[in-house]
DNA sequence: TTGATGAGTAAGCAC
DNA sequence: GTGCTTACTCATCAA
């Protein structure tokens, strides 16, 4: 019987008659003020409306619930930021590498202009027949 | 008063009283036999067993309840398995990039290196005297 | 008490 | 119906 008790409770516990109630001031204070309101202002509020100690445990838990709520959507949203934040490093990231790369490139194709620049010149020193010391010298 | 009525509701909708309710083969059928079976076996063992109306109902709303509980907890770790994807994009990305900017430096230093030989040859040349043809000419 | 987070539930969307 | 995702609630832990 336990299982149909609890189904029964859940069912009816649904978003709709949960939502709406907030606006109503449910014993004189809203939920926007239930929420944002201090502990030491929420008690004298209290006192003062002679609220009967349990309604003012459903108060105290409401508060609860609805700090609750707050705090299931922050952290929701921190983690959506997160990440947002991730694949946006993970751009930055691609985009270095890209730019790395073009300049891997560029200096390697410096490099061979250097090498032949280099050759052509050991080639003209061969050709007019002028001995080069060893470390220049192609032929070693 | 409706505010009331749900709080109530949802106090004792915890879950102590509902994780142990599924091994108890609530009516003959047990949580893992009741999401696992095909909704054409369910039926047949609906009717076989003779459940009223009601009953019915609420064992298919448990077979649904049971299977969202279910699409949960992927739908969780689906979430941190693509974070964790993510985050290995990003560290393969940032060690591509380290690799480059290593490759950068080695091919920089070997840029250097020729500079100086092409150098060295020029000057060679200029001490010489040897006239060395305009593009190979330092002096231009 | 407050804030954050894991897990369960229902709603709602898409197939 | 099924599966996924979001918002909400509660339990639980840390500060």
């Amino acid at each position: 019987m336990k299982k149909s008790d609890k189904k029964d409770r859940n069912a009816n516990a649904n978003k709709f008659d949960l939502e709406p109630l907030s606006p109503s001031p449910c014993l004189g204070i809203s939920d926007d003020e239930l929420v944002s309101i201090s502990v030491r202002d929420l008690n004298r509020q209290l006192k003062l409306r002679g609220l009967t100690r349990e309604e003012i445990v459903r108060m105290k838990q409401r508060r609860r619930t609805l700090k609750n709520r707050g705090y299931a959507a922050s952290c929701r949203i921190k983690r959506i930021e997160q990440k947002d934040e991730l694949e946006q490093e993970k751009v930055g990231e691609l985009s270095e590498t890209e730019k790395l790369a073009e300049d891997n490139g560029k200096i390697r194709e410096e490099i061979e202009a250097l090498h032949r620049k280099y050759e052509a010149l050991q080639k003209f020193a061969l050709q007019k027949k002028i001995p080069l010391p060893p470390e220049m010298d192609p032929l070693h």
